[in-house]
DNA sequence: ACTAGTACATAGTAACACTGAATAGTGACG
DNA sequence: CGTCACTATTCAGTGTTACTATGTACTAGT
């Protein structure tokens, strides 16, 4: 992955991963599988495991242990009053920067 | 600052930065004087000439040292060839993101 | 038995922004 | 003259994050 797109995923890989289990929960396999869909393809499966038990232990979400058809059981996290608030908060300061930048680009030109 | 603002920086610091050389050459304590009238109030002094430093050190600027009446002498830095590459790339990642993220954010409501 | 696909976990690394302090020059004020 | 305020740069130490590179484990198909 690029250099520039591994420092701009910090910090904002995490409300994406909070965005995903917002719309419905879902397990860490899923998920990876699922940023891979949206042209996020080269994030590997242990970064989106780190983030989970990180989000995990800050108290964003619930684990539910559920049995999978083929391997292991999968692990199903959801979102929780704290982690919508976080989620929220996450999306004031997105909006924030984004619009900073927006308007430097336009300068730009 | 928020630790989620400062988390969402790595990365876009820089991009905001060279963006504000490729307007103008500056020099680092009017960057940060100029950050701080478009909205990011709380980067410190040490923040940004630790940047300069790096991309100094990565040869993505010129240094000329000019003389300030008022204090020891400025270090104004300008963009070079292969910063306004590093700035167009990171314009594109850029907006790979903030598609991304828009969309996330489209089908959260 | 072997392979492929599913599913989770983790130790070590590199990069970045922040904190907090130090250094240094100039001008104004009492 | 001393010291305060402003300008201007530097740097050591810290915490957080995503990445690399593995390892573990379960199931189904050949």
């Amino acid at each position: 992955m690029g250099k520039q797109m591994t420092e701009m995923l910090k910090g904002t890989l995490e409300g994406i991963v909070l965005a995903i289990l917002s719309a419905q929960p879902a397990y860490g396999y899923e998920i990876t599988a699922r940023l891979r869909e949206q042209g996020f393809a080269d994030i590997a499966e242990g970064t989106v495991y780190a983030l989970l038990v990180r989000i995990e232990r800050n108290g964003l979400v619930e684990v539910e242990k559920v049995p999978s058809e083929k391997g292991p059981p999968r692990k199903v996290y959801s979102l929780n009053t704290l982690g919508q608030a976080y989620l929220e908060e996450f999306w004031t300061t997105w909006g924030f920067l984004a619009e900073r930048l927006g308007q430097l680009k336009e300068e730009g030109k």
